[in-house]
Order: structure tokens, then sequence, then C-alpha cells
DNA sequence: AATCATCCTGCAAACGATTGCAACAGGAAT
DNA sequence: ATTCCTGTTGCAATCGTTTGCAGGATGATT
């Protein structure tokens, strides 16, 4: 205050701040850490102390002696598809919810992006690494059964992904074969017979979204779904994706791509190729993200609710610290009609 | 090993290590950091004990003894459009980038997201936590004074953002306002003569994108350029490119969006306008995110090298933490012409 | 056999904050 | 005057790892 510059550096830690307060370190922590034992002069004396000299109590410390950091890390697996997929449009944007959640939940965010075929134990590196107080992971990937193995000794853990049957990890997700079968429908109503669906069906989540489009075939009693397995980004797509028009051109009439980005990238091959949508060939997505409204014509997807799944990720991992057992948590999707279909 | 399930759990740590070992913690803390005095005999031993009970040493701790932590904390401040930043593709990507740059470096990873109007010394918080080794700030946003104040006194800062005339915290960043020249010079090439800049031109480098432009109608004799102010989120976005193309309607036929995201929200509602694009208006936009390749028609942008930016972000930071003095680093932006100018 | 260098290993003091316990002051109650 | 509270504060152990220093063992050299 005095003199715009007070000389900062001088108090590294609280027991610097005691000397300076005249009192123990032990008062100081407690004045700071806002306990109700302190005297009020002394709380007050010792707060515009810290002020003044810009001090802050080292977290480390802290969390060493608590046992608890106040941190939450939230991992990434790059299963099948290692580069790109963590600037995936979706994954990125739940992370942006996941931070503002956790902030106002007073935590950190402890972010990392791993390989798993790299680093076999990556999940169990990261838990026992002692800087974090529980796990979001986003995306199961490849990784079910690892996560499986961990989740039984470790309770702290959510997972963004698809519901298995019988299984023991905490997971939050869409119904993703609902959701397929909502979109699989949504051709058929539109128009499609003979029907695609655009994805790598490896992913736990893209499988169940393939499952649930095979579902509708079957009792419809249409030609059972051809599946193009694609990777996801962008620049390997577009040009896989030119492969299987090319390879199928005139035999189907429908596609279900497993992502708005696929979609979004499939639409412009489309447009390459001639082809009309949706009178020739009927498209939906998967997602609803932003780029959906922007496509021309604008996308048919299956939106998946982005802020309600981050909002549910943190307050099951938050219910799971504080010693509660919790049940998985299935979102709804909802289908979003524009043009493609 | 032994039956598949070893009694994990026993092992909290370096000392219970130790006692089973028969050794003292000391070695055990030089085994596991691969010190060379160690008896390699010894050394297996340890080590292999270490993963029968999966044990690895408390980071926290470690960081404490050491006074160093190994993660590195990156923040993004949101100025002046509260909601929806943290999840603009463009942070998003460098994000990426930046964490896979961060880990092959040995390095974790600390995610914050402030809103520096609620809380003003966000940045000392941040570095005076004691749980990070240095600070990359993405986007100087409006809080480019406080950068400067507390750079100073904190060498291992980074930011990504727009060089300034003297300014002391070390940044690294496309040159705005060159690329605002290159990309307002190929509007009049292609035939524009009454330009408009749309997005904010409260941020450091959409200033700077817009003084590029308006150099260069000063230059060639253009009537200035005109603002058209535009909130980033998606939402709000297009209802307000929507007032702007009403206002102005036949007044421009020159458009240079501060963002691709942007862009193509305008082009959206161009063509909802029944405006073509390039033959009425052209339009240029800014980034070359993915997104660009894929409106209709697809848009001619200027390119930021994020991956480049992402390397400079770290490798700087780095050399800071190594106590060296760094110089900024300017990224040349580079004109990609697809066909919307 | 004595000396010395070379390896390893153990001891114990840090790192900085938290917290159970004890002690102290001052006032109230007896 | 003694006893008993109540409200504050200090003391010292603790969280788990690292590391400077000293010391023990071993083998080589004279």
């Amino acid at each position: 205050m005095s003199d715009g510059k007070p000389e900062r550096g001088a108090v590294r830690n609280i027991t610097d701040l005691a000397r300076l307060a005249g009192v123990s370190p032990g008062t100081v922590s407690r004045a700071l850490a806002g306990k109700s034992l302190v005297n009020t002069k002394t709380r007050e004396k010792i707060e515009s102390l810290a002020r003044e000299h810009g001090f802050r109590p080292n977290q480390m410390a802290s969390g060493l002696r608590r046992q608890k950091t106040d941190v939450i890390g939230v991992v990434i697996p790059l299963g099948h598809d290692t580069r790109q997929q963590i600037s995936d449009s979706f994954f990125m944007t739940l992370l942006g919810y996941l931070a503002d959640e956790l902030t106002r939940e007073g935590y950190d965010l402890m972010l990392r992006r791993v390989v798993p075929e790299e680093d076999a134990d990556w999940l169990d590196r990261f838990i026992r690494s002692g800087m974090i107080d529980g796990v979001i992971v986003i995306g199961q990937s490849d990784q079910f059964d690892r996560i499986e193995e961990v989740a039984d000794g470790y309770r702290p853990l959510v997972v963004w992904g698809n519901r298995q049957e019988g299984q023991h990890h905490c997971v939050v997700g869409t119904d993703n074969r609902l959701g397929g079968r909502i979109a699989t429908e949504r051709l058929v109503a539109a128009g499609a017979r003979r029907i695609a669906f655009l994805g790598d069906t490896g992913p736990m989540e893209f499988a169940a979204r393939f499952a649930g489009a095979q579902d509708v075939a079957a009792r419809m009693g249409l030609p059972p779904i051809l599946p193009l397995p694609t990777h996801l980004s962008p620049d390997r797509a577009s040009e896989e994706i030119a492969q299987h028009l090319a390879a199928h051109a005139g035999a189907i009439d429908g596609i279900f791509a497993a992502t708005d980005t696929l979609a979004s990238l499939c639409l412009t091959e489309l447009r390459g190729h001639g082809i009309s949508v949706p009178d020739e060939v009927r498209l939906v997505g998967f997602d609803d993200l932003p780029i959906a409204r922007q496509t021309v014509p604008p996308l048919t997807t299956v939106r998946q609710d982005i802020a309600a799944g981050a909002r549910g990720l943190v307050d099951l991992l938050l219910r799971r610290l504080a010693g509660e057992t919790t049940e998985s948590m299935v979102l709804p999707p909802e289908l979003v009609i524009r043009a493609t279909a």
C-alpha cells in the first residue's frame, strides 16, 4: 500500500509472517484459514500483514499436511486415434464446462493427456501421484478394462462414457444406443432404407450408437447397417470419407455419422461428389456442436447435453469424495431436426 | 505378481517400502529417483518391491522438499466475453498442443479459468500458490497492465498474445497487425473497397488486426474501416451479425472477420440475407481453424501456426525457468486463399 | 599390517503448513 | 481467596520426500 510497492519476497512462509505479527506460526495458520479460535484483533492484524506482503500459504505444504490437495485430475486417454482427439470439439467443450464447475466448487483442475499404448498404467500413476483428490476420465476410449480394474480400489473416480451392463465404475454419459436408434429412425422417416454408419465402431460410445442403428434396421426389416470406419482427425477423415462414397456410390441413401464433425466433413464430400442432401442421401450427426447449425444445409443431429454432463461428473465425483456410493448417470439424447434429414 | 492381486495399500510411503526392503528411507528415495549412488542389487530389489505394491513417491512431498512441482499453470483470463471463450476453438486447440509439449518435457498442466473482474489478483494468486513452477497465460484479454505489473517480479511467465512496443512480459504470438494488413490487402485485391471489421476491437489481438486493416485503408486511400463490434459466443454473435448486416446493407463490399468462427457465422448470415460471397461481399477470416475448410464456400483466411505457438510458449518458458532472459517471439501470419475472397 | 580411496548406506534436518494438546490470562461464580 | 470457565495462544509433532554429511565396509596399494 504505502509506496505502491510493498517489499515483497521478504515473507516466504507462515513463520516469517508470524515473526512480523509477533505471534506463533500456528496462530497465523489459524487466522489465514479463517478459523474461529483467533482473536478478532489478531486476525485482522495478520490478514492485513499478509495482504501487504502479498503472502499466500503454500498449497503444497498445506496439501501434504491435510492429505488433500483440492485438485481434481482430468485425463483424456488417446486410444484409437492418437493425434487430434484432444482438440476434438466435443471433449474440449466438456473440458471447458468441467473447469467452470470445478472452480465453482473450489477445486483446481489438472489436465493430463495420455497415450495408453505407450504408458500402460496411466490411470494408476495419476491416482497415486498424490497430487490429486480425485479423477475424471474423459472418454473410455478402448481402456474400459483398465478403468474397471482400478475402479474397485479407488473411489473418487468418475468417467465420461458409455454405460455397460454390470460395470463397476461410475459413469456419466448419454444413452448412446438410444441416440443411435433415434438418429436411425429419423433417417428412415426421411426416406432412407440403405443406411451406413460413418465412424469407427471400436470406441464404446460409437459402438453403442452403431448398435442402436442396427436395432432399428433389424426391427424395420431394413438391410443391415453398413459400417464405414473412419478416423476422427479431419485431414485423414476427409480422404477416407471420399473413398467410402466412391466405393458405395448409389448404394447408400442414408448416413448416420458418429459425430457432427464427421457429418460436417461428409457433407462437404457429398457436395463435392454432386450428391444432394437430403434428397439423394439423408444425413444425421451426433453431439449438436455449434458447427451443426452452420453447415449447408444445417445438420440434423442428436443432441448431447454437455453442460449437464459436466455438472453430473463433478457432482458425482464430489459425492464419492464425501464417501457416498453413487449410481451412474445416463443422459437422454435429443433429436434436433434441421435440414439434412 | 504372485496372485494377480498384490496386497496394495499396505505401502503408503517411502518408509514402509524401506522397511520391506530392509534399508533406510533415504536409500529408497535415491533408488527410485534413479541416482547413481545406489548399489545395483539394492536398486533392483527396491524397484521390484515398488512395482509389486504399486508404490509411487508422493509428488506433494517431493515438490515441497525440492521446491519444484513439475507443474506448469495454464490460465485463461476471461475478460471481455465471460462465457464461452474457454471453449473457443482456437484457445482449445492451443491448449491441446500445450498439453502435448509440456508432457513431452515432463511437466504436468494445471488449468485455471479466471474472471478478472471478480478476482483482481488472479495472476498473483496463481503464481504464489506454490503449486506451479511457471505460468502460461493464454490471451491477454484486457489484462495487459495486470500482467505487466507482475512480470517484473516473476520470471517464469510467458503469455500468448500480441506484442506491444516496449512491453516487459515475454509474449508469443502472431504478428496480428501484419495479419490484418494481409487480410485487408486480399480483400482489396478481390475487389472490395468499403471494408468492415467484424469483431470486438477491445482485446489486444483484435485491436492489432483492426489497426492492420486501417493501415491498408489509409495507404490505399480507401474509406475508413467500419468496426462492427460483436461478441464471440455463437448464440449472441449470430444475432449481432444479422443486425450489422441489416444496418449496413449494400454499404459494405468486404468483411474482415476477427476470427474464423465469426467469419463462419457471418457466412451463414450472408447466405440468409441472400448476399452472394465473394461476388457481392468478400470475406476473410483469421486463424485457419479446421472449420475454414468446410464452410460454403470455403473460407479465405489468415493462418496462425498454433503448433509452433505452443512449442514457442513451452520452449521460452523452460528457458526462463532455467534462468535465461528471453525475447518475445513473433510468428508470421500466412494468407490461405480459398473461395471467399 | 597400515593407509587410503571407493562405494554404499544411514542419520537427521530440512521443506511449509496444520492441529491436538496444554497452558495461560482474565473474569465469573462460589 | 479459591475454583472453574471461556477464549486465545504457543508448543511440538506430523504429512512424505530429499539430501548433506558422516561413517562403515570393501578392496587395493604400499
